[in-house]
DNA sequence: GTCTATATCCTGATAGAC
DNA sequence: GTCTATCAGGATATAGAC
């Protein structure tokens, strides 16, 4: 994402907008001034809009690459032509989880947007998106059998992203490994906390 | 919660709370001024302070209501003397759904919270409480046999309630009856979304 | 690329009349 | 219980020098 900085003082986009994101994160879109951005990288607010528009586009930057990384593993998973829906299911949970984790940030930042904004208007309708095609994940799967058939497939898709998006309250990249995670994450989706007898 | 209003024009603190919370969780609370309550009200900022002593009070009484909830359902649990650790579990994830759709705008708010100020600090210290009960709840049902072994206990028991507190996204009181609601989260969070064979 | 200085507006909160 | 008027501070953003 970033090209090799060559020598020398001042800070780039991408740096601007790694703070921005870390403070976003930190204390909220609106509690984060221009000024704080500035100050946690040692300059001042005017020279922050030297290299960015304004705070908003700040926001869409972000939770842009967020975005685009689920729009990538569900364009992943609907290449998985010979898969049955359960095993897309579960290849587009466990994938999610990995872009969760290596996109932490963009992703809490995206989580937490509520429509203030055309932004993040535009972002509640890419993720609405999304989540259609995880009730058609899960419907498919209901028809296949591979799915208990007693659970409203939305409801189901919403609980089931719900856990996924949670991990954003608590995961950091040195509280363990992400394959790791996505498979438990995965483990507990399909096969719940109980015991399975084999 | 409200007294019978006696008649006639003028607001009372509890009418201000609600219009202040649906507008918190709607906009954020940084997004939302005094103004923005008092106009929702029909009303001047200045009215609004005759009510209450300042934004940060609503803040405060609003997620006080939804942990004193949370606090409840845990309490009942506490009280199951006789019931197995995988019971107290599942009442506690029941109660807990029932509390979230109950008190759901209160509870959304205290969701979000992010500790920016003493009042917040003080919410996130009384959940992290919570959180800590609700993992050695799961670490004794795995001592009795009844969760699976193979994933850490303060994992599942994020992920669980991770799943729970995902409903303040979505759920609305008219899509569909509190108590179903919570008998389809308990069966996908303890058996999973695969069916089982009986 | 960063600075100082400034414009303009909005914020939470208070005083005091009706 | 609501109003008008007001305050001090902080917000986003811009202009122009270095």
């Amino acid at each position: 994402m970033t090209l090799p900085r060559r020598g020398r003082p001042g800070h780039d986009l991408d740096a601007v907008l790694a703070a921005a994101v870390t403070l976003f994160n930190a204390r909220g879109y609106d509690a984060t001034s221009m000024d704080d951005v500035a100050r946690s990288l040692g300059i001042t607010k005017s020279s922050v809009y030297h290299h960015v528009r304004g705070k908003q586009e700040l926001l869409r930057t972000a939770i842009g690459h967020a975005l685009d990384g689920l729009d990538d593993a569900m364009t992943q998973v609907r290449g998985l032509a010979d898969a049955t829906a359960l095993e897309r299911l579960e290849t587009l949970v466990r994938l999610s989880v990995l872009v969760l984790t290596s996109r932490l940030p963009y992703v809490t930042l995206l989580l937490r947007v509520r429509g203030n904004s055309a932004v993040e208007l535009d972002a509640l309708q890419r993720r609405r998106a999304f989540d259609h095609e995880v009730t058609a994940l899960v419907k498919a799967a209901q028809a296949e059998g591979s799915i208990r058939p007693d659970v409203d497939p939305a409801t189901a898709a919403r609980l089931l992203f719900g856990m996924v998006n949670s991990l954003v309250e608590w995961y950091s990249p040195d509280r363990g490994n992400a394959g790791e995670l996505a498979t438990t994450v995965t483990a507990l989706a399909f096969d719940g906390l109980r015991p399975r007898s084999p």
